[in-house]
DNA sequence: TTAGTTATAGTCATCTTGACCAAAACTAAT
DNA sequence: ATTAGTTTTGGTCAAGATGACTATAACTAA
């Protein structure tokens, strides 16, 4: 990377050091109540600053690959994962982010299904953890995680984005668990069935949950596209 | 600036330099209807690339500031203006935004309040456009307007910007001319006051707005704070 | 067969929204 | 001085959305 290559007087005449960093989001069966909860992988720093705390997945941008696309593949290198949602989440560029250098990060965050979660990469330098229960983070990334999870309740309450933390079929309870997980408040499920029902991005299916303890749930399905980002403008 | 002194070879190897740009807004009187109507300033390209067309005021990120802070020096170097409101859009880092090199531009948006606008520097290479008539930018400065008109719409629709474009007394119709020029809808004048009365960030003020041809509106004022960025959260 | 639990349907009061009506308060014209 | 015209401001009414709640359907486990 060039900055590393670059002396004292370069680096200090050098426009700002540029990098791209992922808030993922995924859900996973707390451990305690089983019920889903919002969780997100993180990496291990091996070097100053911040050596030894856990961090958002990063690294620099290259020259072949849009902002979106060294997104995606800092997800892939680290994670192993493919996001079914990818979103620009803000550009960071506070004067004292890192002690060392002058860094501006382009943040992503991103949403992804629990099929995929599950065979996560997962390995001494890159764990898993509760959204709700992540400790002291590197540099200013506490900060930026709470705004991805604003961001992220935002665009549930409004937006249909749900959907991308599950699977192709869900059931209502399932979309609902989701909600409540997200919001963290508990929501009443013959209402919460109708506002869902009212929205036209979502398909009945014929097919019903089998296996169940109870009344076995019909299976839908979601029809819509993601967003309206700059990025991801192909059907106006 | 860095780049224009390094080599080719390190133009290769060396990060994409970083640009911030922003969208300003403020309203003027329409010279055909003499209502309110979107403006913004643009920058005559003085060199290549683009040489000749207009594009969004903008330059490079300096080692002292932070994003907006630059955002902020552009504005006033190219405009003389301060804005009333300021707030990042989004993030550009296409690969082929720019034809001669790798450019990541991070674009604010900004409203001006008439006053302001109306001292506004103007002169060969820096004019006023109707934001709804711009003609062909340089570079992808034309979907960067129409995204940065797509978030003032909503804003408008759901958060409560509509008073940075206003001076800081104002009447319940200058709000509305702001949404009906904005919205590009006519408006229920009783209805939207009913509307706009009842969020607790609007003052009554004595006054009235004498001098008018009818029955003198009462004067309002705005009494909450812009937003909920990172870069804007001191009250939370 | 029965108890327990979830899925689904529906009711009802409350709140919000858009369409519309009307009085109040001013100016300009007669 | 009176009247016509316009804007401001306050109000009603029906339609639609929302939250609290009740009830039935459909399944499992005992």
């Amino acid at each position: 990377m060039y900055t590393s290559s670059a002396n004292v007087a370069e680096r200090q005449t050098a426009p700002p050091s540029l990098a791209i960093s992922t808030v993922i989001f995924a859900l996973r069966p707390s451990e305690t109540s089983g019920r889903p909860t919002l969780w997100m992988p993180l990496v291990r720093r091996i070097r100053e600053p911040f050596k030894g705390l856990w961090a958002l997945p990063g690294g620099p941008l290259t020259h072949t690959e849009s902002l979106q696309d060294a997104a995606s593949r800092n997800l892939r290198e680290t994670t192993g994962l493919a996001p079914s949602y990818l979103e620009q989440l803000y550009a960071f560029g506070g004067l004292h982010r890192s002690p060392s250098q002058r860094v501006v990060s382009i943040v992503y965050w991103a949403l992804v299904q629990p099929t995929e979660a599950a065979l996560a990469d997962e390995s001494e330098n890159v764990k898993w953890f509760r959204a709700d229960r992540l400790g002291e983070l590197a540099f200013d990334h506490n900060a930026i995680v709470d705004y991805a999870l604003w961001r992220l309740r935002n665009k549930l309450a409004y937006g249909s984005v749900a959907y991308h933390l599950l699977g192709e079929y869900f059931t209502l309870a399932q979309v609902r668990e989701v909600y409540e997980a997200v919001l963290d408040r508990q929501l009443d499920p013959a209402n919460f069935r109708r506002q869902i029902m009212s929205t036209p991005e979502i398909e009945e299916t014929g097919e019903y949950l089998q296996g169940g303890k109870h009344r076995p749930p019909r299976l839908y399905r979601f029809t819509g596209r993601p967003g309206l980002d700059p990025d991801n403008r192909s059907t106006p």
